[in-house]
DNA sequence: TTGACAAATCAACGACCGTTGATACATACT
DNA sequence: AGTATGTATCAACGGTCGTTGATTTGTCAA
């Protein structure tokens, strides 16, 4: 009985950010280490454009962060984001079918 | 090295069907056991018609089985579904950051 | 058969999303 | 100074999404 993330609306956020196919391969691309934007042109066969627009998505989203250096900027995977969320489909599984579930507000 | 679900397309038609606060309300209310449509109606304040989308959604995601009985459906978690979801975030996770990854094609 | 009820579907609308190509900005090099 | 490079931003477009209200389909009861 936690569901610690009871902010369904971050949840939200969180699950849209990773709603986007191109945004999940570049999520795995930076499960192997940070990467500038120029490094994910090429594997992802992405404009840089579009890129950019995706990386911005998902920074604020808080999955990812970013660190500039010179005039790269380096996007690296936020671990505990994904913890979070992992967290919270824990709980949902760990929710048990009470019985007596049905009362007011109990589920609201 | 498994990333099972190495289908990012799967994965990110499930993270889609959760990036509704909407439907994450429907899904944490059914985490508590099965529900007919009309009750979920009052407890998630919402027109009938509009739950009957969103269902439609995390059915067709996968995410909900439903089951017909007189005048009502009755709908209920997929606890397999929140399960693959859950896998794909840890294989994530264990992705370790190795030196020599940026070789072509290790993470294309 | 008539009425009541549960649920799905539809049309319409506004809002947001993802892509592309062009442009702007910042940094580095000569 | 000028030029090249990496990145962010912008305008524009087409497409999809979520909501509402009305209609339709199916099921039960009187």
């Amino acid at each position: 009985m936690h569901l610690t993330m009871s902010d369904l609306q971050q949840a939200s956020r969180l699950f849209q950010a990773l709603s986007d196919e191109t945004r999940l391969r570049i999520v795995r691309t930076l499960a192997g280490g940070e990467r500038c934007v120029c490094e994910l042109q090429e594997p992802l066969d992405a404009y840089q454009s579009r890129l950019s627009f995706h990386l911005k998505k998902l920074k604020e989203a808080g999955l990812v962060s970013d660190r500039k250096e010179g005039r790269w900027v380096f996007y690296a995977l936020r671990p505990d984001a994904l913890e979070e969320l992992r967290g919270f489909l824990t709980d949902l599984e760990e929710e048990v079918p009470s019985p007596g579930c049905s009362v007011d507000g109990c589920c609201a």
